[in-house]
RNA sequence: GCUGGGAUAGCCAAGUAUGGUCAACGGCGGCAGACUCAAGAUCUGCUCUUGUAGAAGUCCCCAGGUUCAAAUCCUGGUCCCAGCACCA
């Protein structure tokens, strides 16, 4: 009968669900194992791309239960911030696919409705997940599902808020963000949720430095090269702009128009005058650092919306300068400051010496401040210089210094001597959704997360090396990590979802910091959904009992309830494993220990993170949730290509590395678990006879039940899934072709192999049990064998089937009809050199051919040696010496009805022992001799 | 730029830690054949070059080096990918 996924496994995850086998217990006999993966954020329909991080987890937490661990995997979703929203924009703008896909789930006209509002449509979708999870064949306990707009949430936030703050590690100070003068504060990524334009934009750091004037104005120039302040030689400004007088602090700027709005939200600066730039170019200004006195020009290169409208002059290392320097035919000669080596020949001669705007501008011949190549040499030198320059001349005590390593020492020393600061803007534009431009301002009472602290940092790091971390350069790489980690803005104002910051509710806290704790929230999270206590009695009361041990005083009346808890959360902390995709490497996982570490003691810390790799489309492209449409509907994919098919397409690449989708590789995943159906489901005729093979066969199975095991464990699911669904039935059928048919023997393969795809591949290896057990296969033991090395039986094997390929290889060379094949087994005397050989390499020594070819009688010198360094080989490893005569003879049937053709065995012992190849059998490779017609 | 990863036959992709059993697992695609009403099916063989005796030659991004021996180790170079702070 033919296998019919579609029912069978929806079957399954019936079974599954209905006996409830995904739901924790405490169980103090056995060993508990928590696994959970990142929770994803509701901003579409999960699409089957995801679904890989998800199930290989799956699959690992199966063999886990299998290996009788008390499993929980609990799951939930991070509604938290703008997902959602992009989810009912994309809605409302009409998008065909998500009206499609919302047809699986059976919406109506009111739920269409409601759609509308994204904290409903974040729980629908969330819904949706838990859907697509268990059509995947995932044992997922959704009792104990979780999303973080929920108010049970809120309370675990606020306490863990409260917390943090109370041991100090909430630091409030000054921070530069993307805010919409209109809106307020917005986020710049690429999905663009809340722009209209400038996703990609990134946010850069110029240096303002302060030139006085002697009638006490600044003018404030921007620049990013502070360093080249020792090569400064005028100011520009530009001669039709309009520069106004602002007022920041005490002090009173000089700053184009066009750049105001960056002054006001980030100096509070006061517009105060307007001056012409007639009035400007009369000053003289104060060079810092150098004192030297210089003139302001004008010239039309200067944007004044860019930085402050008015740029420093280096015309040494800054091509721009140099061209307007001559174009307006200035006496002014530039100071050389930089030095670059090893790069005298390259790019034309641009670093050859010192002055690198002009040797540039002289090779590249650019005369007008119009050349489009202004800016590619800009760009050049910069580059260069920054890696590879050095000050060497004029700049004072930063002279021989390399400029990557001075540049900041710099920029500390202008803002300390009050002779500079930092002034931040995009690279592009960046216009809000409601059509306003984005500016970046700064916010004087930013909350943070102290991730900058020495002490967690520290803690953090000596417990990562006790973990368990998949890919293993990742925990190296997260030691790096950590040290990088700087405090973390941890609220924002605006219109998000998630929970009010309980120190000023004004705030509305991020994203990032409410999703570093949430695996303790879900051991409380099934008590709420299953009605056994209610959300207003979740104070910080309780959790303080729940999960830091204290007494507890509060208002549930049920204080053994709350004991309880405790007990579970005390029974499956620490967590033991977090799944994350490779995107988490440097946010979530890194600050998801931290944030362990503050507010947890070192027992409670979790010990096994998991990083995997995601389903690309074709080319590599990124599946994003938008144009998921190329791919299968996540819901489709099980019934086209049945949820197994998927999983073991999930597993047939390394999880550290990205993975193409391919619907031929699926189907034919497809096709081979109905073959492997066939094969176990047939009928065939078996008895009681014995048979040499059978022993061989048994020891593979129980080497290979040991293999595949070791190799889920270490979550290499491709390896094991060429074991159990490609070797294992090779071997079978090798069984039978040698002629076993044990049906006791045969029956144990069969079940056993059962057990081995359950992990990768649940719903036909449960229906394939349940055929000759009524047992449910998830609850069952993994095989246990001892371990048996390989020896001299699998070897027989092995010898066999070089045999076979090798003679067939002549048989095709030689082309012609064969009559007989004759084969030689070696000499004894042959066998005793090779036992010697075997006995140097024990004692450590290489046998040479010199040691041997004297003893050599049968054949010429020169084939001698290549005999004797053949059996050197064999040596070398420890082939053992088996009974070949024993070995063909049984193996002959099977030979001669393959090859089809008719074999003599003939023993070195034999006096029959003649033939023109005879001499050139060896041990255990005898000497082939085919006879044509 | 910083950090991490990578480059293997027409394509995808093992192997690299512990150098030799590597002309290099497996899959796709291609070719030939079997089953013969058909099949998005299955099975068998072939798929770098040469070859009527189990072999030889040339190969694992490029250039050097170490070694009896290198896809694997070392040095230098080129190219590609991913992540990068208020974004989940």
């Amino acid at each position: 009968m033919p296998y019919d996924w579609i029912e069978i496994e929806q079957k399954w995850q019936k079974i599954w669900c209905d006996m409830d086998i995904a739901a924790p217990s405490i169980d103090s006999n056995k060993k508990k194992y928590y696994g959970i993966f990142a929770y994803p954020s509701p901003s579409s329909f999960l699409h089957i791309g995801q679904l890989r991080g998800y199930t290989l987890l799956d699959m690992f937490l199966r063999l886990k239960r299998m290996q009788n661990y008390n499993v929980y995997f609990p799951c939930g979703t991070h509604a938290t911030g703008i997902p959602s929203y992009g989810f009912v924009k994309k809605l409302e703008s009409g998008n065909s696919e998500i009206l499609k896909n919302l047809n699986y789930y059976g919406v109506n006209e009111e739920t269409l409705k409601k759609l509308h509002s994204p904290a409903y449509a974040a729980e629908f979708l969330g819904e949706s997940y838990k859907k697509s999870w268990k059509a995947f064949g995932m044992l997922v306990d959704t009792d104990s599902y979780a999303i973080t707009i929920s108010r049970g949430y809120n309370k675990f936030i606020e306490w863990q808020f409260r917390t943090l703050y109370k041991s100090g590690y909430l630091v409030q100070k000054p921070h530069f963000a993307p805010y919409c003068p209109n809106c307020g504060p917005v986020a710049v990524d690429p999905s663009e949720s809340d722009l209209s334009r400038g996703g990609n934009a990134e946010m850069m750091e110029y240096t303002l430095i302060f030139f006085r004037t002697e009638d006490g104005f600044i003018l404030p120039a921007a620049t990013l090269r502070p360093e080249t302040i020792f090569g400064v030689t005028n100011l520009w400004i530009r001669e039709d702009a309009k520069y106004v007088i602002a007022e920041v602090g005490s002090m009173n700027w000089i700053i184009a128009m066009d750049s105001a709005e960056k002054f006001i939200n980030q100096f509070d600066a006061k517009i105060v005058a307007s001056i012409s730039s007639r009035d400007i170019q009369s000053k003289k200004v104060k060079t810092p650092f150098t004192g030297n006195v210089i003139a302001i020009y004008e010239s039309n290169f200067v944007e004044p919306g860019v930085g402050s409208g008015v740029v420093m002059s280096v015309p040494s290392d800054a091509p721009y300068d140099l061209v307007a320097v001559k174009d307006k035919s200035l006496d002014i000669d530039p100071i050389p400051i930089i030095r670059v080596e090893g790069y005298d020949k390259a790019y034309m001669g641009v670093f050859n010496g010192d002055l690198a705007a002009v040797n540039g501008v002289r090779s590249w011949n650019i005369e007008s401040l119009a050349d489009i190549r202004l800016e590619e040499l800009t760009k050049l030198i910069y580059k260069i210089e920054y890696h590879n320059g050095i000050l060497y001349k004029n700049c004072g005590e930063y002279n021989d210094c390399r400029i990557s390593e001075v540049k900041d020492k710099i920029i500390d020393r202008l803002i300390k001597d009050r002779n500079g600061d930092k002034l931040y803007e995009f690279d592009q534009q960046v216009v809000c959704r409601c059509g306003t431009t984005v500016i970046i301002k700064k916010i004087r009472d930013q909350w943070f997360i102290n991730y900058h602290n020495e002490r967690i940092k520290n803690l953090t790091k000596e417990h990562i090396k006790k973990m368990t971390i998949l890919p293993d350069e990742y925990k190296e790489e997260l030691q790096s990590i950590i040290d990088w980690y700087d405090d973390r803005a941890c609220t924002r104002k605006g219109n998000w979802l998630g929970t009010r910051f309980p120190m000023d509710s004004s705030w509305i806290i991020e994203p990032i910091a409410d999703s570093t704790l949430y695996p303790a929230f879900y051991i409380v999270s099934r008590y709420i959904n299953r009605g056994m206590i209610n959300v207003e009695d979740l104070d910080d009361e309780f959790f303080d009992a729940v999960f830091l041990g204290k007494a507890y005083k509060g208002r549930i009346n049920d204080k053994d309830l709350v004991k309880k808890i405790g007990k579970e959360f005390n029974y499956w902390y620490p967590l033991d494993l977090n799944a994350g995709g490779k995107e988490h490497k440097r946010v979530h996982f890194p600050v998801f220990l931290m944030m362990h570490t503050m507010v947890f003691d070192e027992h409670k810390l979790p010990d096994g993170l998991f990083v995997h790799w995601w389903v690309t489309e074709r080319g590599g492209v990124k599946i994003s949730k938008s144009k998921g449409g190329d791919l299968p509907f996540v819901l489709d994919a099980p019934k086209i290509y049945s949820a197994d098919a998927m999983r073991m397409f999930y597993a047939s690449v390394t999880p550290f590395s990205d993975l193409e989708w391919n619907e031929t590789d699926v189907i034919n995943f497809r096709n081979r678990l109905s073959q492997i159906w066939e094969f176990i489901t047939g009928n065939n005729q078996h008895d009681d006879s014995l048979h040499y093979i059978d022993q061989w066969f048994e020891r593979m199975i129980k080497r290979m039940v040991r293999i595949a095991e070791q190799h889920l464990i270490n979550m290499k699911f491709r390896e094991a899934m060429n074991i159990i669904y490609y070797n294992y039935f090779d071997a079978f059928e090798w069984y039978y072709a040698r002629g076993g048919n044990n049906s006791t023997l045969i029956k144990f393969a069969k079940d056993t192999v059962k057990k081995m795809m359950l992990p990768i591949t649940p719903h036909i290896a449960e229906e394939l049990w349940s055929l000759n057990h009524d047992t449910i296969l998830s609850t069952e033991s993994y095989p246990s064998f001892e371990y048996c090395e390989e020896n001299e039986i699998e070897y027989g094997e092995l010898y066999i089937k070089r045999i076979y390929s090798d003679i067939a290889e002549l048989i095709k060379l030689i082309g012609k009809k064969i009559e007989k094949v004759n084969l030689y087994i070696a000499d004894e005397w042959k066998y005793g050199l090779y036992r010697e050989m075997v006995d140097m390499f024990v004692a450590g020594r290489t046998p040479k051919i010199s040691d041997f070819i004297s003893r050599f009688t049968d054949v010429p010198g020169k084939k001698a040696a290549k005999q004797i360094s053949a059996m050197i080989e064999f040596a070398r490893h420890s082939t053992p010496v088996i009974d070949e005569y024993f070995i063909l003879t049984d193996a002959m049937n099977l030979l001669e009805r393959k090859l089809d053709v008719k074999i003599t065995i003939i023993k070195g012992s034999d006096g029959n022992y003649t033939g023109s190849k005879k001499g050139e059998a060896i041990p255990l490779r005898p000497a082939i001799h085919i006879q044509t017609e």
